[in-house]
RNA sequence: GCCUGGGUGGCGGAAUUGGUAGACGCAAGGGACUUAAAAUCCCUCGAUACCUAGUAUCGUGCCGGUUCGACUCCGGCCCUAGGCACCA
């Protein structure tokens, strides 16, 4: 073996080793204790980014550090493969989806494996194989028989250029998620699922997910957003029709003083109809809907409304309320009425001020009068009720649920709840995803694809322009077919399904990757394996994937398929890559190989530096994965992300950290082969030896490093400070001094600490470690190596330094024994030379000594 | 506007339960080795002041509080990232 660190060559090397032998692949063995660690699957882009790199470095360290703590670990890798992208390409470049999702496949499995991740590679799977989708339509079917998918013509977000529909969770700020383009509403027959019937337990349960970040339980509580309310009816001043609307704020119920309705609703120009304002409504019904396209871009706009010459009661004042189309109603949420009571809602008060709409008190604040007449805004906080009825006198939150159960007497309303969340709308008009069972035929209507038929293939020929509606519809050999009941011409549903559904269950297929029976997933293999122990992705799936996978998990539990109840015990949410941005003002954003001393390479003009952004093609700033391995190798690549930041921290990139990596390991590399022939044959140090000096520090220096480094990596996964810990450790075998040949203890602790060094960084820098494992003349594998454990006496220190302060400022230290006496130590403080010439003069009015810490003295 | 995080040297970040602020790395400076350079190894490295060795004062976004003692706890404010947002 040649003396230099030559990570290309090794890590090839090693890569065989593995692939050869197969050492990752695991099974079911109820003997051990099984671990099962997980990384979001990627889409198959072209190639990975750092962001992935990152994201399964995190989850190979714990996979491995888990492996040699003796559990079964199972870590398998997959595909997210069906998706727009592929359409995409297929229509810019005339390439066939398939075709180029399995070339981005390759190549990104090659980078993968070039990153020496200790995936389960026969478990491999793509969602766009039939093998898998099939499973996934004979859910479907199941679905459809319960009620839970369902179809239903709505409002949809409709992308121009994706000509797509959107999911309400795939609108960003308005616009569409992935091309930034203005979302658009149309109507469309859609399929729907019905997460809403799982919405209380997907609540309940968040607060049974201990091992998820606060913030991603927060942000799906506000997602699937439970108000309780009350229901209130109100009856219309003239004929028997009710107007329903949904509140919050029934205590002031008595300051009701109008109605508004959502201007989209059917409701409006229904009341409108055959009267002299109809014309108007309309016109202002249609310019709502032009400015519900800009809506949530845009700030807010003023709050309009227009008289409908319609009148409701109040069903407790009696009272009668003029009924507007506003366009600040939501139609979606509760009934899309809305009771407006203008002295004690911030909106309803500028909307009465601008259309001069009477204003009734029914709050009243502890310490000042409301005057109708005075207010300048609305008053919101809390206080007793006044205008209203029996209830005068009681604070108002003590009067939600009074005043709800008095409607409900009346026959006017009743307690209700109320969420944000809706139905998972699931159809695509897309080519490149799972089709959906489903046939339509004249005669018997709307027929399930029989099992048996199953699967649906998604037909490989069809044609793809880029010009709107579904490639599948035009697609005759496969949308026309037979009516499986009676068997006459029918039509197959062209839509496709939401790629968010592969992702919903593809942790519970890893399991049995290769179950070929009925319902693709193995009973037995999947209750060993699952549910997921540790789970590692992005924040930007904190709401969508995790909510649809939390709902799928619950909907197969009680189709008997599965028997938990959440997919994902732990959760870690790793931050951004990031990275400072070059900016021309000529030639816009650049590579940083445009970027010459601070110039661009192009115009010689000098270049803007901007603030650390996510990585992103856009703004120019990436790193590529490939460069990085060729340059460094995957170790010097695991160790930098690892290194750099906490996981669920944003990295900022480095180049001269990532020199400073690879500096780190060929220094280990270095101090190995320095004393490999010193230790060569010399067992590891066990305890037993005598030992002082330099020695025995070293010794309890690998020790406490040991201590360290396991509780980094199991208490928190802080893999920076672990590494820190071990570049400790090499530079105090650094500043070692030489041993001489005849010493054979003094080798066997070197011999321990190297040992110690190479074991502790092996789940970081796995090729590395290995290569230096068998340097030391190992044979065995060192990913099954058993982690170390740490002897607390050796590790102990014997003496500590104790500081001393006098009120509280640190004024000087002594080093003691480490089990001395407190009185003792506090003797000593007081006779400690510096401290004698601070406090003389003073008196000491008190003393305290933290043990092992400090002695603080309080003078006067 | 509301809800979450976060704010520590020139930089990335440590400080695990209220007890030595700045571990480790990067950058910078110095030294050793070398004909020389690179690489490597060693040392210094928060700010200010001083008759610069040592010692003092200040210092974890800002203001206040609790405490013998606060990066850490409490109250208020500022900045920043993310999420939600006319949800009645």
């Amino acid at each position: 073996m040649e003396n230099k660190y030559k990570p290309r060559e090794l890590e090839k090397k090693w890569q065989k080793i593995w692939e050869d032998s197969g050492i990752f692949k695991v099974t079911e063995d109820l003997n051990r204790k099984k671990y099962y660690l997980l990384e979001m699957f990627p889409y198959p882009s072209g190639k990975i980014h750092m962001g992935h790199v990152r994201n399964y470095t995190i989850g190979d360290v714990v996979a491995r550090y888990k492996r040699m703590n003796g559990y079964n670990v199972l870590h398998p890798m997959g595909w997210d493969s069906f998706g727009m992208p592929a359409e995409n390409a297929a229509i810019d470049h005339k390439i066939h989806p398939a075709t180029w999702t399995n070339e981005n496949i390759a190549y990104m499995r090659k980078q993968l494996k070039e990153m020496g991740f200790s995936y389960d590679w026969d478990r491999e799977l793509s969602t766009c194989e039939p093998e898998y989708y099939r499973w996934e339509q004979l859910f479907f079917l199941w679905m459809y028989e319960k009620g839970l998918a369902y179809k239903k013509s709505s409002i949809v977000n409709w992308c121009r250029d994706c000509k797509t529909v959107l999911a309400n969770e795939q609108v960003e700020a308005g616009l569409c998620w992935r091309c930034s383009k203005e979302v658009e509403e149309k109507y469309l027959d859609q399929w729907f699922f019905r997460i809403t019937d799982y919405v209380d337990e997907l609540l309940e349960y968040c607060d049974k997910l201990p091992g998820w970040p606060e913030r991603v339980i927060t942000m799906q509580k506000n997602w699937i957003g439970k108000s309780f309310g009350c229901e209130i009816h109100f009856p219309m001043a003239e004929g028997n029709d009710v107007i329903k609307v949904f509140t919050t704020r029934q205590d002031t119920v008595y300051g009701a003083t109008f109605m508004l309705a959502a201007a989209e609703l059917p409701l409006v120009m229904e009341m409108a109809k055959g009267k002299p304002v109809e014309k108007e409504v309309r016109e202002f019904v249609d310019k709502v809907k032009k400015q519900d396209k800009l809506m949530r871009t845009s700030e807010y706009y003023d709050k309009e409304g227009i008289f409908l010459d319609a009148y409701c009661l109040n069903p407790v004042t009696k009272k009668r309320m003029p009924i507007f189309a506003a366009n600040f109603v939501v139609a979606e949420y509760g009934t899309g009425c809305v009771m407006a009571v203008p002295t004690h809602d911030q909106r309803d008060f500028e909307f009465a001020k601008k259309y001069n709409l009477p204003l009734i008190v029914v709050i009243q604040p502890p310490n000042k009068s409301l005057n109708v007449h005075t207010m300048t805004e609305a008053y919101m906080e809390e206080g007793m009720l006044i205008n209203s009825g029996q209830f005068n006198g009681m604070e108002n939150m003590k009067a939600l649920d009074a005043i709800a159960e008095y409607l409900e007497s009346m026959g006017r309303g009743k307690k209700t709840i109320q969420y944000r969340l809706r139905d998972w709308g699931i159809s695509r008009q897309r080519y490149w995803g799972a089709p959906i069972p489903i046939i339509y035929c004249d005669k018997c209507g709307t027929m399930p694809v029989p099992e048996t038929d199953l699967p649906v293939v998604l037909p490989r020929d069809v044609e793809l322009t880029g010009e709107g509606g579904s490639p599948l519809g035009k697609y005759k050999a496969f949308a026309e077919t037979q009516c499986p009941k009676c068997g006459s011409a029918a039509k197959r549903e062209t839509d496709t399904m939401d790629t968010f559904v592969e992702s919903s269950w593809y942790f519970d297929r890893f399991c049995s990757p290769q179950c070929a029976e009925k319902p693709g997933l193995d009973r037995k293999k999947v209750g060993y394996w699952m549910p997921v122990d540790q789970y590692i992705g992005g924040i930007e799936h904190a709401i969508l994937h995790l909510l649809y996978s939390r709902f799928y998990t619950k909907m197969l539990r009680d189709f008997g398929v599965l028997d938990f109840d959440e997919p994902f015990i732990n959760l870690l949410t790793q931050g951004m890559v990031c990275k400072e941005t070059a900016h021309c003002k000529e030639h816009g954003y650049l590579f940083p190989e445009e970027v010459k001393d601070d110039k661009c390479k192009h115009c010689e003009a000098a270049v803007t530096i901007g603030k650390s952004e996510k990585m992103s093609k856009s703004l120019k700033n990436v790193v590529d994965p490939d460069y990085l391995i060729k340059q460094y190798g995957a170790d010097t690549a695991r160790m930098f992300c690892l290194f750099a930041a906490p996981p669920e921290k944003d990295l900022e990139w480095s180049d001269q950290g990532v020199e400073g990596s690879f500096r780190f390991l060929n220094r280990a590399w270095r101090i190995v082969m320095d004393y490999r022939d010193d230790v060569e044959g010399v067992k590891s140090a066990g305890g037993g030896e005598t030992l002082e000096g330099e020695l025995k520090n070293l010794r309890r220096k690998t020790h406490q490093t040991i201590r360290k480094v396991t509780r980094d990596i199991e208490d928190r996964f802080h893999f920076n400070t672990a590494i820190s810990a071990v570049m400790e450790l090499v530079n105090a075998l650094y500043l070692i001094e030489r041993p001489a040949q005849e010493d054979k203890v003094a080798r066997s602790v070197i011999r321990e600490t190297i040992e110690t060094v190479i074991i502790l960084l092996a789940p970081i820098v796995p090729h590395v470690t290995a290569e230096l494992w068998k340097a030391l003349g190992y044979e065995g594998s060192l990913a099954d190596v058993p982690w170390p454990a740490y002897d607390h006496e050796v590790a102990a220190e014997e003496e500590i330094t104790i500081v001393i302060q006098v009120n509280g400022k640190v004024r000087s230290r002594m080093v003691v024994p480490v089990d001395e006496d407190g009185e003792k130590i506090k003797a000593l403080a007081l006779n400690d030379e510096k401290i004698v010439s601070l406090i003389s003069g003073k008196k000491v009015v008190r003393e305290i000594y933290v043990p092992r810490k400090l002695v603080n003295i309080v003078v006067q």
